[in-house]
DNA sequence: GAGATCCTAGAACGATCGTACGAGAAACGA
DNA sequence: TCGTTTCTCGTACGATCGTTCTAGGATCTC
């Protein structure tokens, strides 16, 4: 008798909804009844789906990286090089439009430094992730070394510009310093050894 | 009648160990009971103090950029140039010493993107303080926009790669592309007189 | 149909939350 | 010393917290 089957689409419509909730009313002080509330559930149903409010938060957290990093990798995986690649995933995040997003972004990145036994897969993945995207934009040519120092730095001035944006609002100013390091990884002789990158 | 004089230096002492007790302990859940039993008073006394939770957490969101900001500012005033300048910060601040601080800051800093009414200042000033001292670092001989804009990416790029320091823990490979940021600084000419902006 | 499992809900538990109140000790000017 | 203000504390209130319990439909296999 095996009984009524799982709904696994039902958890992640959940899923899905809580983070809509967390991106717009904030992250710090999530609890089962608000959001319920506005869920239109109980909190038991809630409760049910996701076991603790730890596994909550985690399942969140998870969800938004996901998010994020989908956001931006469709994008890295189309583009010819580095630059292009850089580019791309700029435009993309600078979009005011997803600022609410990467609010809560910055705000999960932040708590998880807090809590980094329970955030341990958001830590290691949220750097990751990216990584291997802008080390493959690099092409086979590209040393390990150089990739791995220039995805780093391209990773780090994105997040550190968009720091600055959500905070600050400045959009020109932003842009600005953005245009000004694209421009430094265009004009980035590309890596030519013996034989041309293919 | 002018009774007992107010003791400024008392709320002072309270604030700095409720920092440090931040440091330890998170500030996500952040309650008065807990912090006042690790500092070995009530929580009235914490309360007369502070006025009302909110107030505190203000309180020590400004007290951390504060002693953020003096962590490296002293340090930039002391460099000739810009380059040396951010060596001077990211030395500083790359400090295995200094990552739970840096936790916190960038747990403060989340958390007042998500609460922006509340934490005014904090956005405000967190990039302002570090950029007017990275702007005058690097003389009066560079023109405007260009000084705001390198240092917006001076910020920006230290900021990302703690990010990225704090959540992976590699040493080696966020130091070596710090190294190759600081190296594109150095290598930077400085700025003509007469002459020149780029 | 029967049996089994999932989904949802309401009620209730003890714990902790922020805050207010009253009171006693301490430190000032008069 | 007296009046006033600060500082500190214990206590208590109502609200909200995460979680558990109980139970009634829903949806599957047999």
């Amino acid at each position: 008798m095996t009984g009524r089957p799982v709904n696994h689409q039902r958890r992640a419509d959940l899923l899905d909804a809580a983070v809509e909730y967390a991106i717009e009313h904030g992250f710090a002080d999530l609890s089962w009844r608000p959001v319920a509330r506005a869920l239109g559930v109980s909190t038991t149903t809630l409760v049910h789906h996701f076991g603790t409010k730890e596994q909550m938060l985690e399942a969140i957290l998870g969800r938004l990286r996901e998010r994020a990093f989908a956001a931006t990798s469709d994008a890295v995986g189309d583009q010819p090089d580095l630059a292009a690649a850089a580019r791309a995933v700029w435009t993309r995040t600078s979009d005011p439009l997803q600022w609410a997003e990467f609010r809560l972004f910055f705000a999960v990145y932040g708590r998880a430094l807090q809590a980094p036994r329970q955030f341990a897969e958001f830590l290691d993945r949220v750097v990751a992730d990216w990584m291997s995207a802008l080390v493959d934009a690099q092409g086979p040519d590209t040393d390990a070394a150089t990739a791995t120092r220039t995805a780093t730095l391209v990773i780090a001035t994105i997040r550190g510009l968009l720091l600055d944006l959500l905070a600050t609002g400045d959009q020109d100013r932003v842009q600005d310093a953005a245009e000004s390091f694209l421009a430094t990884l265009e004009h980035r002789p590309p890596p030519q050894s013996g034989t041309q990158p293919r």
